[in-house]
DNA sequence: ATTACACATTGACACTTATCTATGTCCAGT
DNA sequence: ACTGGACATAGATAAGTGTCAATGTGTAAT
């Protein structure tokens, strides 16, 4: 049960930037390409690769090329770790009584 | 259903450091004072006032004094957006067959 | 081979961040 | 009123971040 927080800490930075939490959130979706993703924002090119490579990097999305095109995804085992993560903060402050609260 | 996606960067961001993971995780075990974080970590006073300034500015954490002390927790409603953020996640991506990945 | 397209890399930049030392503020005893 | 302790604020600074224009790289078609 050795927390790995510095890999959490990674996870978060990866998500402290608007445009990165909406891509995030795009291609839960499914599978993108990069040229659809840059469709949606206000941002150049250079700009989005640089998003997902911080993206891809932290290991929350994987991307693959597809002849000319690069699409990503989120990865499921880096999700299942941030959800296990805030799962169990939920759970220690859960066990702590409502009513000692003032 | 609007998805807030700026807030849930603000909640991302005021995690994206080591230290404050670390302190966030601290204080799922329950309500402490910034004296007994500040023992935990090879930091000065003033830079963990910083980081809780950010964590309590970013909603995920709640402070109190308590006297001469302040005393801190994790904000119950701010961990159940973020969880359910990751949850809908989670779920989208579960939706896809798994069998088309390749 | 040449071209066209999708994406990555580089260099520059203004802005933000994490950290410290020094100092200020506020509360509780004496 | 004075003092000591707990925390906050200010100022400085080195390092990091998000953005762009310009350029490079690699793939697929002609």
């Amino acid at each position: 049960m050795e927390a790995e927080f510095s890999k959490y800490a990674l996870y978060m930075k990866a998500l402290s930037d608007e445009t990165r939490v909406r891509i995030f959130d795009m291609i839960s979706g499914g599978e993108l390409c990069a040229c659809r993703i840059l469709e949606e924002f206000n941002i150049t090119q250079p700009t989005l690769s640089y998003h997902m490579k911080i993206l891809c990097d932290s290991g929350l999305v994987n991307g693959r090329r597809d002849g000319v095109w690069m699409k990503y995804s989120i990865n499921r085992d880096s999700l299942a770790q941030v959800r296990k993560f805030f799962d169990g903060i939920g759970e220690r402050i859960g066990e702590q009584s409502e009513c000692c609260k003032r």
